[in-house]
Formats: structure tokens, sequence, C-alpha cells
RNA sequence: UCCCCAGUAGCUCAGCUGGCAGAGCAGGUGACUGUUAAUCACCGGGUCGCAUGUUCGAGUCAUGCCUGGGGAGCCA
């Protein structure tokens, strides 16, 4: 793609410093290609320093960062003078020769020969290179994107996305869109936003796609949605978002051994996918430990509920049966492996109503969550649905839903009810783990949060 | 909803037992032909979050409020 820059330069009037019509426009990341030719670079200005006869311009264009060497020599005296001034951010065309040079981080940096403003920032840039407070870069968070670190963010999340779909699409899954509007919560209202819907009421912004996917499953087998999720709880926490994404696979016919199987190449397709896509900007930018995501692969470890209860009291950490696994049992637990580990059978008092009990033991629930190694905790959960008319019509009462709500989803029960299951990721905690990230904000480009909605 | 912490220059922070408002970076001017967060010299830059109170005197102490950060619960 010729950027847009270009284009536009095209149709301006000509400047003082007017481009040569033969050189080729070329981004930074394919300058390797290039060497000893004379191109034009388009981006913006990240930093400048000077050294008498020679200015150096740090030139960002979306695709690297390369240094524009301005000797005074070789560029008209108005040119050098200018270079000498020109504030950070500052829109650019900078016209030069491809030169090898060892002094280069990149191996390589362009002798410049001409350098064309296309804007001038009309205030000091507010980011500087030094360190920043995390509201203040939160509040200039359109303006934070820009640095190295959150464009290898943005694009390892490129690319998990592109992998889950690549995953699905690959195994014969069908994308079914669930709806973002709802009539009512899927485990209670207290979580949810509400909306004001005409002459109906209220309605809700989704709190998960999987009662719509239950219902899609019954129709095409194998199916999943991908779309942004939201909760409405108080949470201030590093693994917590009010709007996330999140994808939700649910296939006919399948029981909870064979989710876990799904679920463990599932995680294992999209860790790789990243590391091969992005090695060295995990590596280099972002400074991940490597080698621990090359270890994701199948097998995953798999503990019962029970088990788990037994390693956090090993541990020397109380729990009692029927507690829920919260963020430090998680931490003890996941530690205690190299790679994503999978805790299966939780007391079915703790998971929502849709979960199919154990059969050997009805205190259980056939659900599972899949804890992120170092920290990350929970970045699956899903299992076996109830698929008995009876039991799930004794567990709405049970956990006191309004029945007149879900008498669709008890219709799926009703005409050819069959075993199914699916889970849930949220691709911000997945995406966290795999960068290595302190806190899932990062993840997504414009984060909300309880404090903040802004910009 | 609960607990903890912070708010001082554009940014990051220091400011002791209450006594003239500070530094680094950023910005401006100049020097330097290889800088990597360049360096060096000089210059400009303040509603100390807001309000009330105590005091001869409050950035500093007290109370309330506002804004943000960290954590818990809940979850992905």
């Amino acid at each position: 793609m010729v950027m847009g820059g270009a284009d536009l330069s095209r149709e301006r009037p000509r400047r003082r410093y007017s481009r040569r019509a033969m050189s080729t426009s070329v981004h930074v990341a394919d300058l390797a290609a290039h060497v000893g030719e004379e191109v034009t670079l388009h981006g913006w200005l990240q930093g400048r320093r000077s050294s008498g006869k020679l200015h150096f311009l740090q030139l960002r264009d979306g695709t690297g960062v390369v240094q524009c060497v301005v000797f005074k020599g070789n560029v008209t005296p108005e040119v050098f003078a200018e270079a000498d001034h020109l504030p950070q951010e500052t829109s650019l065309a900078v016209r030069g020769v491809v030169k090898r040079d060892e002094r280069s981080r990149l191996g390589h940096e362009l002798d410049v020969r001409a350098v064309e403003v296309v804007a001038r920032p009309t205030r000091e840039y507010p980011l500087g290179h030094k360190d920043h407070g995390v509201a203040f870069l939160m509040e200039q968070r359109h303006l934070w994107l820009r640095s190295q670190r959150q464009v290898a963010i943005l694009r390892v999340r490129a690319t998990v996305v592109r992998a889950i779909r690549e995953f699905f699409d690959g195994r014969g899954f069908t994308l079914v869109d669930a709806p973002i509007l709802t009539p009512a919560a899927c485990e209670g209202t207290s979580t949810l936003f509400e909306v004001p819907y005409f002459d109906l009421g209220k309605a809700f912004l989704t709190q998960s796609g999987q009662l719509y996917m239950e219902a899609a499953a019954m129709a095409l087998g194998k199916v999943y949605c991908l779309g942004p999720t939201f909760r409405a709880e108080r949470s201030k926490t590093r693994r917590h978002l009010t709007e996330f994404w999140m994808v939700e696979p649910e296939v006919a016919f399948l029981d909870l051994a064979g989710d876990m199987e799904l679920m463990e190449s599932f995680v294992s397709h999209v860790v790789q996918a990243a590391l091969r896509a992005h090695e060295a900007e995990l590596r280099d930018v972002l400074e991940r430990d490597v080698e621990k995501l090359r270890q994701v692969r199948p097998p995953f470890p798999r503990i019962t509920y029970d088990e788990a209860v037994e390693v956090i009291r090993r541990a020397g950490h109380p729990m009692t049966w029927g507690d829920d696994i919260g963020g430090d049992e998680e931490t003890i637990v996941a530690s205690a492996y190299d790679r994503p580990v999978m805790v299966h059978r939780y007391p079915a008092a703790m998971k929502a109503f849709y979960f199919k009990r154990d059969p050997a033991d009805p205190r259980l629930a056939l659900g599972c969550d899949v804890l992120a190694p170092e920290g990350y905790g929970e970045i699956i959960g899903g299992g076996q649905r109830e698929d008995d008319l009876a039991t799930l019509e004794a567990a709405l009462a049970e956990h006191r839903l309004p029945r007149e709500a879900f008498e669709w989803y008890l219709d799926l029960r009703r005409y050819g009810t069959v075993p199914h299951a699916g889970f849930g990721m949220g691709v911000e905690r997945c995406v966290a783990w795999i960068c290595g990230l302190h806190h899932v904000r990062e993840t997504i480009p414009f984060p909300r949060m309880t404090e903040r909605i802004t910009p």
C-alpha cells in the first residue's frame, strides 16, 4: 500500500524542496532491498540529535524506525537549517540514498538529499522520550499508540485474532455473530450495562454469546463467535476491562474431554502463531522470554478441582473444598507447571446454571478453566452444557432466573437435544500473557475501564 | 462495594521538625562531522488537585470533597 502522505504530497503545489520524480517511495521495513538507491520515505519525526554539520533524524513510518543523516554538504542551507529545528512528530517526506552502516541498529540508514515537511505540529508533542506515569499515558492513549512498544503489542493482537480465525475456519467451524444487544443476562442482571430500547423497555450489552452459540451449534454443528463483550462490574484489577473481546466456540456432540482437547490445541496454535510472526518484537521490544512461549504445546497438564485444592493446601495456603480458586490460588496452581494447566470438574454450586453435572459425582460440574502460566491466570472458561430439559429447568429455578427469558434456550433441549460443549477465551488476557504485559489495558487500542472512557 | 497509596513546572519527581518554590527531562538560543535517552553553555517556565480550618506564617498539619493509581470480590 502506498501511504496517504505520498498521494497527498503529489497533489500539492510544488514546494521549496520538491522531490525528484524518479525517487521511489518505500517503507522502512523494505529498506534492505534498496541499498545504494535513492528513495523517499514518508513518516513522522520520532527524535532528533545534532552534531554541528550533521543532523540525525529518527523517522518512524509504521513499519519501522530509521535514522536519516542530514549532512550539511548534501542539502541546501535552508534544508539544513530547518532540519535542526523540526519538532517531534513532524510529518515528513525524506528523500535520500540508502546506505549500509554498521553504526545503525537497523544495519542501514538514509543519507538525506531533501526533506519536505508535510505538516508541522501546532503544539509541543506531549510524550517525551523519558518515563511517563500510567495515568498520563492513558490520557494520551491516542498518541501513546505511536510508541514502538504499543505498535508491537497491537501487531501481536492482530496476529492473535487472525490465528483464532485460522484455527476455527480450518477445522470446519462456521463463524456466527452473536448479538450485542440482548434482552436478559446469562447469569443474572447485576453485571450488565443497560440501554433504553424503544417501547420494549431495557436492553443490555452482551455479557457472552454462548447461549446463542448453543442455538447455532444445533444448526451448524461447529460454530464460533468473536466480538466485544461488556461487563458492568466495578473490577479494578490488571486483568479486567469493562469492554473486551471474547472468542466462543460451541460444538454439538462434544463432551468435556473433547472440549479440553479443543482448548489445548487452540491455545497452542494461537501462541505458536504469535511467536512465529513476532519473535523478534516479543524478545527485543517487549522483552518477553520467548522460550516460555515455545513450551506452550500439547499436552497441557490436566488436574481436577480436588487436586488443585490439594496443590494449594500443600503450598501452605488454607483453602476449603467449595471455595473458588482466586487470583493468589491460580498463581500457586499455574506456577507448578511450565505450560497452561487445565483445571476441571469444579463444584457445581460455584458455576453457572447451564453446566452439566458430572454423572460420576453430582456435586461437580463438567467445567474446565485454562490457567496461563507466570501468574496470568484464567484465560479460558468453558465446559459441557446441560442437555437434559428437566435438569436445566431445575437449575434455572435454583439460580432464581426468569424462566420466560430462557424459553427459547429450553427449546434447544426440547427439539433434538444433544451433548455439546464449548468455551470462551478473553482475547486481551491471552495477548497480555503472550506479550508478557503487566496489565490488559495495553492490549486493546482504547481500553474501557471503570474510571476511564476517554479517549 | 471494600481496603491501601498518590496528586508540586508540559513530563518524572524532590521538598526533612510549618519559615524565600527546586532538580532532571522537554521547550528556546548558541557550540560541535557520527549522535544512539548525545554532550556543553545560557534563557523562559508554578492556581503546590479543590475547599475550609489551625497558625504570626501552610506545599508541609487537620477535616471534607474531587481526580487518578494499586489490590480484593466478580470474572475472560
